[in-house]
DNA sequence: CGGTACGTTGAGTCATATCAACCATAGTGG
DNA sequence: CCACTATGGTTGATATGACTCAACGTACCG
């Protein structure tokens, strides 16, 4: 399922928020030699809850889905893993088994960093090591806002809200179409509800057009209007 | 509301979880020139959601509440804070304003260490660097599993899920009652529901024999049942 | 062409929120 | 010392948001 690939290293110090970003031309090629690179295709499990893993990665283009299987088999959706950004840490990092497992959402090209090549860095490197701390605690204020969220908003509210941070963290194409595609399923697994629900608020939100809806496209009418129905500040 | 107090420094050495237990006597002797510490009553707010803090707290004794204000004024509690952890650091290192508030539940003494001595710190000591980045980790899985929960759990799943998480966190007295008091306004913010079903459930436990309550005392009579009935892994 | 995954709609049910009234306790100030 | 107020706790009645179950439509794929 997935496929080697040459992609040059030093992408990783181009992207925005990649915490690789303050490397030298040297650390690069260090890192490069132990570091693998490879083409995975939309449905790949990366990984599962409870394995233990050998390393971490960065995500060089495509889209990967964090989430914990509950009760009943059924899925929360953690986070999305966008190009610039590093997941596995968590598990890695606190030497334990991983909390979640990692699914290809979109074809990605990840780069693979095993542990001690991580822990090598992060001893002899303090500003990977901020920034990684940092990272570490963004994710941490927005986990923390959405339990907040999840436990006062209905799920009227959540969805809207969801919408606009899917926009605000993948962006509109030209037609305002949203640029992730998900499954009916999928949304209801990030706002923690029923499928059902999902989509007959959609159905509503496009009787008023908030939305318009073909397909898995969500085209973006009024942007103001889900801010103001989500609560969401920012 | 707060009073300045000398307690020994090294005491940050000697908790089980402590980020500083790997600290020489040395490394002690240049933070405790720099960082101060203070007495604070029950119910003194040390920071408020916004607030930008000059550093982090370092809990020596008592419980700190972090909680976030959603809609409506109704708070949801992210974590309680117990002797041997930090608390501020999230914003502190990602130089934004806090984004929880932080209340005094149990008269504390707390550790105040300025940002720019933690810095200094994690910029040369690579153990507190890790240690930081696995306290973090660690925070960040709990939010993960908490947000599945929240998302999926009935309220008296989560209810006694919460009786067994704080059992585990605080402990029982010698006669099974939990070491820490909560209000059932507290209560039901940890778990995000209404004081009113906290109460009624709290009865129904007590009618089953589960828990016995006198006030804020929760006493622990089934604790397997409770385990079972909040479906508590781990 | 049958199979599989996804999407949609309707009907019925139930857990939980909301609203309202009331009690207990403790602290405050005249 | 008593009235006053605030805070927390409890119980009941009522309303409803959201879930579950079930049936069916649609589209793509080998």
């Amino acid at each position: 399922m997935k496929q080697e690939i040459y992609i040059n290293p030093s992408d990783c110090r181009h992207q925005e928020y990649s915490i690789f970003r303050h490397l030298s031309q040297d650390d690069i090629d260090n890192l490069s030699i132990e570091m693998n690179c490879n083409l995975h295709k939309k449905g790949e499990t990366l990984y599962n809850e409870g394995n233990k893993l050998s390393g971490v990665y960065y995500v060089n283009t495509g889209i990967i889905k964090i989430f914990k299987t509950g009760i009943e088999g059924r899925d929360q959706i953690i986070r999305f893993c966008k190009p610039g950004e590093v997941f596995g840490y968590r598990s890695v990092l606190s030497e334990e088994p991983a909390c979640t497992s990692a699914k290809v959402l979109e074809d990605s090209i990840l780069f693979f960093i095993p542990t001690h090549v991580l822990l090598n860095l992060l001893n002899t490197n303090a500003v990977v090591a901020k920034e990684l701390l940092i990272v570490s605690c963004k994710e941490l204020g927005e986990a923390n806002s959405f339990i907040t969220d999840i436990a006062q908003k209905s799920v009227r509210e959540r969805l809207a809200e969801v919408l606009i941070l899917l926009k605000n963290k993948f962006g509109l194409e030209e037609d305002n179409t949203l640029k992730i595609n998900l499954t009916r399923e999928e949304l209801a697994n990030i706002i923690g509800t029923a499928t059902e629900s999902v989509i007959r608020l959609l159905s509503e939100f496009k009787q008023d057009n908030l939305i318009d809806l073909n397909g898995r496209k969500i085209k973006y009418l009024n942007i103001p209007e889900l801010t103001r129905i989500g609560n969401v500040y920012s």
